[in-house]
DNA sequence: ACTTTTTTCAAACCGCTGTTTGAATTTTAA
DNA sequence: TTAAAATTCAAACAGCGGTTTGAAAAAAGT
C-alpha cells in the first residue's frame, strides 16, 4: 500500500460519507463525490471497484462504530442497576441527537437502508447485528427474566423503537404540530423519561 | 370534467401509487409509471403538470386515507376504558401489517418521507397532522392527566414510535439475528403485548 | 354538420448518470 | 539510473431521466 492512494481512498470515504448520508445512494452521484473530495473521477472506479463497492465500504465503517459505541460499555452496564443500564443505553441510543458529527451522519445513511434495504445491508445486518441484539435482549432480559425468546426480542425491539423513532424524525418534530425541539437539554429530559417509561412497561409482568 | 379523461387519470393515480410505495420517488420513472398504466408519457405532464405534481396528488390521497382510519374511531374510543382505547389504537397503528393493501402501501410512502422530506410533505404535516396528533395525545393524557404538554407530545411520540419500528423493518425482523415473523396471530399477540408495556409505562408517575 | 376544445400520441430534446478508455504521470523496486 | 508497476487524469461512451413539441384523434358544444 503506497502512500499517496492511501490518501486520496481516504478523501474519497470522507466525502461519500457525508453525502450519502445527506442525499442516499441513489441521490449521490460519483461526480458529487469527486467533486467535494477534489480527486478525478475515475478515482472511485480504479479504488474501489464502482459506486457500488464504495457504498458497501462507507456501510461496513457506519455500521462498525455505530455498534462499537453500545459494545464498549458492554461489560460497565453489569455492573449497575437494570434501570441505570437501561438508562445508560438509552442516553447511548440517543447520542446522535446530541452533535452533529459522526453518529449522527452514520445514522442517517442507515436510515436511507430501512425503506429499502440494500443487498449489502441486508447480509451486513444478518451477519453482525447479532452481538447488537444481544446486548439489548441481555437488557430486556433483566426485567422479564421468565420472558420466551420471542418476547424478550420483542421488547428489545420496542426498546429500539422508543429511541429511533425520535432520531429519525428530528426536525419533524421540530415543526408544529409537535414543537418538540430536540437541543441538549431536551435530550437529557427525554433520556430519563423514555427510561422511566420503558422500565414501568418493562417492570409489570409480561 | 370528462369521464375518459378521468379514467386514465385514475389509472395514473393507482400505478404511480403501487410505483412510489415501492420504489420511492427518485427511484420511480414516469416511464416505469406510463408502462403499468398503459398511458402515454405526456399524459402525466398534461394531466399533473409533471412528475410533481402526480406525487403530490398521491401523497395526498395516502395522507387522507391513513389518519382517517384512526380518526373515524376518536368517538368510540371516548367510551372505552383507557387500556382498551390504547390497545384499540395500537392495534389499528399496526393494522398495514396485517394485510399487503393500500395501508401497507400508503405506509410504505410516508417511510420515504421520513429519511429526506420533501417540501410537499413538510406542509402537509405541519398542516393535517394535527388532529391524528390530537388523538395520540388525548390518549395519553388518559394516564398522565397531570402532565405538561410537552410530556404529553412526547409521550404520543414515543407511542408511536413503538408502533412504527415493527411497521417500518418488518423484513428485516424476520430474518436473523430477529427472527420476529410478524403473520396474523403474531400481530395479535404483539398488539397486545405494545398495548401493556406502553400502559405500564404511562400508569406510573411520570 | 361543423367548429372548438380536450385529450392522446410518437418522437425528439437535453441534461445527467455510472463506467470505460488509453495515455500521462508518479511511485516503487532493482 | 532504469524498468516496472501503480496511480492519476481528461475525454468519451452509452443509457436513462423528465419534459416539450406539434400533429392526430376524440369529445363536446353549437
Amino acid at each position: 500500500m503506497t502512500r499517496p492512494s492511501e490518501i486520496t481512498r481516504e478523501r474519497i470515504m470522507k466525502s461519500a460519507e457525508r453525502l450519502f448520508a445527506e442525499r442516499g445512494y441513489d441521490g449521490t452521484s460519483i461526480r458529487a463525490i469527486v467533486t467535494k473530495a477534489r480527486v478525478n473521477q475515475a478515482a472511485i472506479n480504479y479504488h474501489f471497484d464502482g459506486k457500488d463497492g464504495l457504498y458497501r465500504e462507507v456501510l461496513r465503517e457506519a455500521f462498525r462504530t455505530l455498534t462499537a459505541q453500545q459494545l464498549e460499555h458492554a461489560d460497565e452496564m453489569k455492573a449497575l442497576s437494570r434501570e441505570a443500564a437501561l438508562t445508560a443505553f438509552i442516553r447511548r441510543q440517543l447520542h446522535p441527537l446530541l452533535a452533529r458529527d459522526e453518529s449522527s451522519r452514520h445514522m442517517r445513511i442507515f436510515n436511507w437502508e430501512t425503506v429499502r434495504p440494500t443487498t449489502v445491508f441486508r447480509k451486513l445486518l444478518s451477519e453482525e447485528a447479532a452481538p447488537f441484539m444481544g446486548l439489548a435482549v441481555e437488557l430486556v432480559r433483566r426485567f422479564q427474566p421468565e420472558a420466551d425468546e420471542r418476547t424478550s426480542m420483542a421488547a428489545a425491539v420496542w426498546l429500539l423503537g422508543q429511541c429511533s423513532v425520535f432520531l429519525r424524525n428530528r426536525e419533524q418534530l421540530a415543526e408544529p404540530p409537535m414543537g418538540l425541539v430536540l437541543d441538549e437539554a431536551a435530550v437529557d429530559w427525554l433520556a430519563d423519561t423514555i427510561s422511566r417509561w420503558a422500565a414501568g412497561g418493562l417492570g409489570r409482568r409480561a
